[in-house]
DNA sequence: AGAGCGTTGGAGAGCGCTCTCCAAGCGTGC
DNA sequence: GCACGCTTGGAGAGCGCTCTCCAACGCTCT
């Protein structure tokens, strides 16, 4: 009835593995991390042992001697200030933006056996949290997407030296890597696409204007516009919600009843435009063309679907995570910036 | 110029602070973690000088002794199947649904300072991949949440041990914790809301069959409305998108063109059937009354705001972590599984 | 006043791994 | 034919922490 045997058996190792295979330690160590010549036919037979033993390296017992945790952070930041009832209930997962990074990060670690630390520092409590987590060692990096462009988490995580990216350009410059879109550029191409489809008096939503993305889209935009002839551009600030694109599309219209394009600064906004539109009886594209900016899921999902500038999000998420790992194997390679190209996607409303 | 410290001041370990504090490093490790009774004034002492030393605990170290790696999985399996373009485009965010089952889970975890590690295992590979970094140690648990009912992950996991906690009952009856809402009465719900409402002709659009919730939200709707006098009840299914609640709502029209309240199985599809609905000049909720489920985001996106029964998605999140931890503290608790209730979300579309 | 007990701090043994030495083995060149 | 270099495997020292012993101390009780 009662064996010897522990209830849980231990699992496996590395010494296990040495003895089953009649090698020391360091030759197992050497063959599982690829490390300096092994005989091939001693490397086949560790091999073997370790399939046999169904040995898994001890994560803890590497990171404590190669002082790598082998993880690293996904830090989503100044997410949201105001909680819903409840301890904490985020918002930032209702925006489809934070999904596509999070799909661009993972799907470029994951070939790689990493996975991300989701965390999320939306006040000064949650920041501090935080930092003493990654202080702790647990993550050798953080790729962080923040809402606030003067976060001050940037700063503090590469000042305990840690490898940070972001993603979008920190609004104070400190020396960090980041990756953007072309935020000037993409604006134009809506600017362009909205002029050669003949309107002549076209507005726009800004994003908050406190977030450089916002304020470059806006600028493009206009600069454009005044290239095209139209030096005067009315516009209403909204803060990325959709909720937000249709009041600022209210008092859009209210002011210039006449307007027959729209630029939204995010395709949510530019969803509750066309829904402010319907609801004063004006036809999209007939009477007024709407074009936004990310070519998110609220895109297609709008009607008609939305005319926009496609942000490579997923792309971007990538280099992000790409540019982390290359700042953690090597802490001394320079802050790079990768600035990726907006392109047009023509759909229905404009 | 040039002095004899390292260029990197390696942070102070427990024997920094000892020596700082003039103690043992037993006694500092003893007032970190709160074991046992140390005097007040050496109490005092110690944490002065971790304060001094800015000591933070390492967690590799702290694993390999304790065997307990201070986080949890958050896997998300069966996701999608398909991928988009590029390496692996997840489209489970842009369901809010997941989005608030993240929030929960961070909501709990988080004041303890844990933090989960994010995976996905939509396929085979992935799931191999999954299971190979939980043998390493990485967590200490998982809370999962499967598309797919027959997902074969949860065996997986409790089967080497791992303790782990599912979002919503398995399908197989496995030995397994989970959380869950009480679908049919959410279902009855509505029911009960349409048929006071005066709707004599009511149909509803299903989720995916295979889907235990989705049975049991058509189940309990039939059988409440077959309570009600109304024995036959039309049904289309759809698969939980929008896109498909358009669908199913176009073919629910074809047949039963004069049918004047819809109970669709999620919020998502409730939607599509809004837009279906005016598409075809049926005003909701004059001609038609839609009634969703899970009193998502896209509830009060919707125009009309949608009237729906509330899944308390974050709060049966939180409570499964909260299962899940209780179960890596001690693994002979029994598996037990926590119901919770739907409530119903009166707005305008019904 | 001495024995016995509870309380508190220290010593030290690992946890499982990596990696630096070192030694052994084997060619090769003068 | 022997010294020398190169390749390859082993021994062992930790990484920073926890935790089990054990010793020392100050009580109370007889």
């Amino acid at each position: 009835m009662s064996d010897g045997r522990p209830p849980v058996p231990a699992s496996p190792t590395l010494e296990d593995v040495a003895r089953a295979a009649g090698v020391s330690r360091a030759t197992v160590s050497r063959v599982i991390n690829g490390i300096r010549n092994v005989d091939p036919a001693i490397q086949e037979t560790v091999r073997r042992a370790i399939a046999e033993t169904g040995y898994v390296p001890n994560r803890a017992a590497r990171s404590l001697v190669t002082r790598r945790a082998g993880a690293v952070a996904l830090v989503v930041s100044g997410a949201d200030g105001e909680s819903r009832e409840g301890p904490f209930h985020s918002k930032v997962f209702a925006d489809p933006f934070f999904g596509r990074v999070a799909s661009g990060v993972v799907g470029f670690l994951r070939p790689r056996g990493v996975h991300p630390i989701l965390m999320f520092a939306e006040d000064d409590e949650a920041r501090a949290q935080c930092i003493a987590y990654l202080r702790q060692g647990n993550a050798d990096g953080a790729v962080l997407v923040s809402t606030n462009a003067t976060d001050p988490l940037p700063g503090l995580l590469t000042g305990m030296g840690l490898p940070a990216v972001l993603f979008a350009r920190p609004s104070p410059p400190i020396p960090i890597s980041y990756v953007d879109v072309d935020h000037r550029t993409g604006a134009r191409l809506a600017a362009d696409h909205l002029v050669a489809a003949g309107r002549r008096r076209s507005a726009t939503i800004t994003g908050p204007l406190a977030v450089p993305a916002a304020q470059d889209r806006l600028s493009g935009f206009r600069d454009a516009m005044a290239a095209h002839g139209h030096p005067y551009v009315p516009c209403a600030e909204g803060d990325f919600t959709q909720d937000s694109g249709e009041h600022a599309m209210e008092r859009l219209l209210a002011e210039h009843p006449d307007l027959d394009g729209v630029f939204a600064a995010n395709d949510l906004m530019a969803k509750g435009a066309l829904l402010t539109l319907r609801h004063h009886g004006r036809r999209v594209p007939e009477d007024v063309a709407v074009v936004g900016f990310d070519d998110s899921s609220a895109a297609t999902a709008s009607r008609p679907p939305l005319t926009t500038v496609r942000h490579p999000v997923e792309d971007m998420a990538a280099e992000m995570t790409r540019l982390l790992l290359e700042h953690v194997e090597d802490p001394h390679r320079p802050v790079t910036s990768v600035i990726f190209e907006a392109s047009l996607v023509v759909r229905e409303s404009a």
